[in-house]
DNA sequence: CATGAATGAGTTTTCATTCAT
DNA sequence: GATGAATGAAAACTCATTCAT
């Protein structure tokens, strides 16, 4: 059974190398979560239980592995819009994506601020600029959103607000929720709903200030 | 002869060490304007004229002299939200103190980040939340401010502006000008007047995402 | 039917070894020729057109690639000796033979340095040996050589050259010929006839200094 | 005694500073001596008995060590050439300051290769050139040397010497005296005097061409 | 046999921090 | 007190070599 080894064999590994690879990426995502761009080559590389050899071979650089976290990064974007336009509500669209994106940002760590960066996503984020577009326009069909919002705006938000999430998700959870509540809110009076989440009180702003939170958003 | 040697020769140590702390403080400002907390401890010496002891003896660590440097910078906070107070239209002055600190800030380079952090300016902070709260009564009595926006809401929307400015305004400064805008005047219609700032052009949204600008928000 | 699978599978085997062993072989003269003993055994692989593993499966290691190098280039040595050997002035034969020798080397780049090592190449070297040896006799013979020179004095000679060519011939490339001269001369005066080759210039000169020439000559 | 230590304070400083510069650089030559360009910055530091950020203090670049080292090879070159200069026969004078020269390299290691390169040494070589060249004039005066050698060829003569005792001093240290006698002597029979080293016998020979010493010509 | 993925020791360089002078 | 020399732990990246497929 020649044809089937020699099948299975080169397919296999690829599968080994494919695996390592993803094993590498979700490392990094991982450790990028936890320490931004300051993480090292070698960490990654222990915690994918590979060599560091191994992380350079598939990343030359550590510039091309930031690179290559991006692009899973923005497809859990893209997916996580196109969800938020299958909502009943077409008013409602635009917040559930803003919404569970922070979410999801905040519970799996999803890589953020270089991320944004990088050539390598340019369809991708067309794709989802095209997406988040429709979202606006339901929103602002619905009476939702003031019509001179664009995509752009709300890109520069979420950014923003990823650099948020990370700095206070762990030590503040609630800081960065109650920021984007304002964000989406609006900051003047008159609003039709008092906002969802509480002011932040005291132990958590408490925790926020001594704590070197702030240190990460730059 | 204790007496006056004793008085004097401190006395002119102290003068000196004062004064080689003042340099000390006022090149670590610099050079974090320039180069955000990777500066170099040798690169604040040599530019504050001094040895690199002189300043370890002054600030035993490199976490101690970035606290220090807020201090400064969180006096420049309060003089500019005093001054706003002192602006004619209650109603203007929360905005003019967010707007004067976004440009103070982007034109000098204030320290950012890490610089909301440390214990050290506690009182400062204290005294700076008291003007700023009084900033938003007037706002709120004016009929300028949704009623349930606090201080610590406001603080926070500092913080992410201050990393926004200092990853954009030199590669497309209109960028974080636009979203204060939105910041301030609220996502929702119906806002009794349209955004000041236009949305940002292709060019400049461009420049941002090409350029390696969203890595500095981490 | 062990036979003809046997005999065939092998016979192609070894037939695609033997092709695979030559493209390696000339792969890494070539990048030899181009980057000294600096190359990489990844770059003569991929230059062969053959994975990594092929390589080593020839040549267990860099050195005894380097080793197999040095056969080629013995075996050019020879020929060159022997078409030295035709020259119809016996008393020319030996100066052809280096001259022709030296240009060779800086037009195909052969290699130098470490493949005049190894023991691979005894059998080789001994022929070469007996055809220099008799090149060295007729220029005795004719009155052209001192009685007192060996193979190996001539050998030693070849080896220096073949260093400074490598060091100069793409910088400056009349230096090696200007020195080449002065050795078959002589520095002694009453030499029978002027240098061939004019001194080094000035500006030459300033370019083997202040070029990294020197550094290749270790 | 504020004075005298306030004098010798700093002076001690410079003088340990200077000490381990002193014993960085003689390290440097040593380990350049034995490995060539090869050689690793750790290995100069513990062989200097410092750690290897006393050795980047000092030479921020592997380059500036190898630069650094040159100088006081040129140096000794320098007074090599003045001691020749002073010898009573003036045709003996070229002769005595390349066998002196060889001999102090072969056994003094003193640095080759990229030492005759870079533009620091620029005056010191300058000031080498004139002294050579006047050591050519008196052999020349004396008969003792063609009269169109320049100072250039005995440059590159030099050159290709030290390499050629870097590679083989250690394992055939007749092999290096034997060429140099043929190059000065010259190769055309007539010559005044039979050559004082004899040929290299075969012992000498095998361990040249067995050993890895030509690797080390390139 | 061929492949190329994996390995990890080794290299240069940086920088916060300590300490002798 | 001031100085800057010394330190050495990292960090990014390379490459000869091994080994699973």
């Amino acid at each position: 059974m020649p044809a089937p080894s020699e099948v299975t064999a080169p397919e296999r590994l690829r599968c080994d190398a494919a695996r390592n690879r993803e094993r590498v990426l979700s490392a990094a995502s991982e450790v990028y979560g936890e320490r931004g761009p300051a993480f090292t080559m070698e960490e990654v590389a222990s915690r994918a239980g590979v060599g560091i050899g191994t992380v350079y071979r598939r990343f030359p650089t550590k510039g091309a592995l930031l690179d290559a976290i991006a692009l899973p990064y923005l497809e859990r974007i893209l997916s996580l819009a196109r969800a938020a336009g299958e909502h009943r509500e077409p008013g409602e669209r635009l917040e559930t994506f803003v919404r569970t994106f922070a979410e999801r940002h905040a519970s799996e760590r999803m890589g953020s601020g270089r991320l944004w960066d990088s050539t390598l996503g340019r369809p991708l984020r067309d794709e989802i600029a095209r997406v988040v577009d429709s979202l606006l326009d339901a929103a602002r069909k619905a009476g939702r959103l003031r019509p001179d919002v664009t995509y752009r705006d709300v890109s520069v938000l979420l950014w923003t607000l990823t650099s948020l999430i990370d700095a206070t998700d762990q030590i503040a959870p609630m800081v960065w929720r109650r920021h984007l509540d304002l964000l989406l809110d609006g900051l003047r009076p008159g609003g039709p709903r008092p906002l969802a989440t509480p002011p932040v009180n005291a132990e958590e702003w408490e925790r926020v200030v001594t704590s070197s939170a702030a240190l990460r958003l730059h």
